[in-house]
DNA sequence: TTCTGTGTGTTACACATTGTAACGCTACAG
DNA sequence: CTGTAGCGTTACAATGTGTAACACACAGAA
């Protein structure tokens, strides 16, 4: 019976979210680099980020290679993936499985507006026609 | 100096999910009513329930009026809206700000395919020619 | 070869969130 | 007047997340 490895949560939290957008933003990144980067907004040391990087690994957002001794993560998953997996369980929960109810909900939102969703309807047929 | 109410996350647990989701269905609800609903694929006691009502309510997402000595609650929010927001923040966080850069991810994800992305700007065109 | 630093693995801790519930108080029904 | 239905208060365990210390190993410098 080999243990298998725990699984955590496919949501992300604050820390992690930047992280991430390193990696992707980066394509690739080590422990340092990430660092580096986030020490402006957000002081902290070396064995945190690369804490929080063992556990994106765990979650499955990342994976690395050993090059010479440092290990270089890569994302698994482009962000789009992500938002669009994350934006289906939403609309499961909340609006019936139903995309339109999502984007009717969004108009009444006001994040987004009608002629945003007017270009989308064009874009979306556009695309068909150089498809079909 | 009156203490304010701690903000508590704008997330719900599954719990609290299938309590919102009763609210949402009903209406309005009671504590028992919730209860009843739950039990059976979740037992769990009266105790528990109303904690968690009383969580959604510091939450924002319920409120509560008095009726005689049971307190009826209604949600605050529509599911749509709620869906609404929640969509935003990933469309802001991960797509750019780009619902289109979503729609494309939810394409690529076979989370939406291409028919239904047909039918939605279809709908979207005859709500606007119905409009204006 | 020995020393030293850089990067990794392991382990830990505090705090917030969430599910779960017991206990006690009060007011209305009988 | 007494039981009980419904509320308020309080608590606790599990989990997730941010934070980090410490120890170990290896590569290059001396």
């Amino acid at each position: 019976m080999t243990k298998l490895p725990k699984p955590r949560p496919n949501s992300l939290g604050e820390l992690e979210q930047l992280v991430m957008d390193q990696i992707w933003s980066r394509g690739s990144a080590t422990a340092e680099q990430c660092r580096e980067a986030l020490l402006q907004r957000h002081a902290m040391k070396d064995s945190t980020v690369r804490t929080v990087l063992r556990r994106l690994e765990e979650k499955g957002f990342l994976s690395h290679k050993v090059e010479g001794r440092t290990y270089i993560y890569r994302a698994l998953q482009a962000r789009r993936n992500i938002a669009a997996r994350a934006v289906s369980h939403i609309v499961d929960r909340f609006c019936g499985g139903s995309v339109e109810q999502l984007l009717v909900g969004m108009v009444e939102n006001e994040v987004l507006d009608r002629a945003e969703l007017q270009r989308l309807a064009q874009k979306i047929a556009e695309k068909k026609k150089n498809q079909s």
